[in-house]
DNA sequence: GCGTGCCTACCCCAAAAGATAGAGGCCGCC
DNA sequence: GGCGGCCTCTATCTTTTGGGGTAGGCACGC
């Protein structure tokens, strides 16, 4: 057999996905490359940090949405052991608010999991090469974000509430603050999101990915 | 070259996903099986049904969730011209009410996204033979389905518009019925869903996958 | 120091929502 | 034919919401 010939070391990539399908998937799209190739799949949030940890990956590819531990706070967790980790974000659904914290937190990347194959490679790349790259369905979101005026630390807890179904009075208990505050708050949740009623408020924020029913 | 030495003929596969990623890790398992092939694959709703007609295949693998049209339109589609078809559904949201409609309009089995790699593939043969195959996650939420009482169309078109965040009123001009009525159908709504206010009832609704936001 | 944004709290008032208790028409099933 | 479920509509009453404005305390930045 012929010798292997690597003109460069490979592209070592750490897979975190809940679903084994989609691990599968992307392993084999990375496998078959000449410039990357797989070294470890987690399923869950922690075996993800676990593994960053233990293979020091030169990409790690997270979903946003997981068991135990969100990419979230996966970023959050390895950004700050690590502050040099190249992480591209991938989830199924555009609009989600989760992205721009991942992002702020220093992830270099994010993509949309019904992106093209080719996409998905040419994301791994950049990344690898320190160049973020972010989808254009993305990018368009950012700038629509930075128009609309983003919900404060306290009305998003009690946006959360509401998406619960609670009534201002029970908010008012839960939160410590009188119904009077309650209101307030969502008075400026409606205005801020545009909505007419507290529940098209909720249908707004979730759709935003604001908050998750 | 030695000759190809097959017992049966393969399962014939066409699979159904929007997301390449899926697509992808679903084709490779099914390729490496010696018993299974795949013979199609369909990014939305309607190549799937175009797919099906083409290649008649023993098992056709459908995502639920899928542009242009979704998972239970193709099976009803399907199923009609060729009742003898052989559908697995495949999502990634347990709860979704939308399994119980494909269910009964004929699909054979139902799988989750998340199932590992020989649950997946065990529920192709079954499905390929004819028996149904239903995860366990299913079955259980199945049997609470047959207590909770179910909301007739009626009360889901309402339920829709409550969703939207519309008002009463809003919904009576809508569907042509006074606010009174709007109220009625809203009150048994509240009272099936065991929702305490509108906003509850549409969270409740969403997580049953009743509605989609 | 002074503005700005946030959280808190209060007022009034009109509108909407929800609870309660009816009732008639229609349709399918036993 | 009778019964039950569904859709429609009515009326009344209480509670909750949402819109309007105002304002003190506090932290942060210029």
């Amino acid at each position: 057999m012929a010798a292997v010939v690597e003109a460069a070391r490979k592209i070592r990539v750490v897979l975190a996905d809940d679903h084994p399908v989609v691990r599968n998937g992307l392993a084999a799209m990375v496998d078959q490359q000449a410039d990357m190739e797989v070294v470890g799949e987690a399923g869950d949030g922690d075996e993800a940090i676990a593994l960053y940890r233990r293979y020091q990956p030169d990409v790690m590819v997270l979903d946003l949405r997981m068991p135990r531990r969100d990419g979230v706070a996966v970023v959050q967790q390895v950004m700050e052991t690590n502050p040099k980790a190249r992480l591209l974000i991938m989830t199924t659904y555009d609009g989600d608010e989760d992205i721009f914290r991942c992002l702020s937190q220093g992830a270099k990347g994010y993509l949309l999991k019904d992106a093209p194959r080719q996409e998905i490679l040419s994301a791994i790349r950049a990344v690898n090469e320190d160049r973020s790259y972010t989808s254009s369905t993305i990018a368009a979101k950012a700038l629509q974000r930075m128009v609309k005026p983003s919900l404060t630390q306290r009305e998003l807890d009690v946006l959360q509430q509401v998406a619960l179904g609670r009534s201002n009075k029970d908010i008012a208990r839960r939160l410590n603050i009188t119904e009077g505050t309650a209101k307030t708050h969502v008075k400026s949740i409606l205005t801020k999101l545009d909505a007419i009623s507290r529940t098209e408020a909720v249908a707004v924020a979730h759709k935003r990915g604001m908050i998750h029913l």
